[in-house]
DNA sequence: AACGTACGTAACTGGACAGTTAATTAAGGA
DNA sequence: TCCTTAATTAACTGTCCAGTTACGTACGTT
């Protein structure tokens, strides 16, 4: 689960967006961001070690993949809580069901 | 996506992990960990800015529950991506079931 | 060989954050 | 009322992390 931490900062979030339509270069990914080149470096090398990307390099390029590979690993660890939301869907239409009565009841506060 | 920092820390995903299980009061959280409870007193803050509990006051007690709304939320935002592991067992499916012939005409890039 | 381009790494700075101990608020019980 | 228990808040410290500028390295071109 080292992939939510580099998930929790929001440029990595977009750069992933950006690989998901498809593999870029470095400068082409840092171009979409009002940061330094630098600064897009440490992320795509944050990223490469929670092994999210892969880089590839092509002459003077390094070409940035996506692996999603964590991804799925972290769609896996939110597996078990599912059901805790479909639950709570599943009790709403109950709830709409019975026309929505008594409700102060079991409102709580 | 606030919650994805709220998660990247593992103490606050083993807080999470044990209120999945049914609500605890706040010291019976912090016996489980080998943490002083003014820090799970701050990472429970930290959980509940982002929305993953909530706080029932009990007498002196304070009873955490898990509220799984972020949870779905990060499931929304992980669906999009779903396809990328999914097409990729998909292609090593379709790959057995056709002998692992003509494999360059269809991938496309 | 010399130069320009494309990245990465080094060194540093400011701010956020997890942890601690000590003080504070609030609810029961003697 | 006084004391104990439950928990948060305050104040402080150390560490980590994102950002910067400056420098280093490697490839390709002339």
């Amino acid at each position: 689960m080292e992939a939510l931490a580099a998930l929790a900062d929001p440029t990595r979030r977009q750069i992933v967006s950006l690989l998901a339509a498809g593999e870029r270069g470095a400068g082409e990914l840092a171009g979409q961001f009002p940061v330094s080149r630098p600064a897009i470096s440490r992320h795509l090398r944050v990223l490469r070690e929670a092994g999210l990307v892969q880089v590839r390099v092509e002459g003077q390029r390094r070409v940035y993949a996506l692996d999603p590979a964590p991804l799925s690993e972290l769609d896996a660890w939110l597996a078990p809580y599912r059901r805790l939301w479909a639950q709570r869907l599943d009790a709403l239409d109950t709830e709409i069901a019975r026309g929505r009565r008594a409700r102060t009841q079991e409102d709580g506060r």
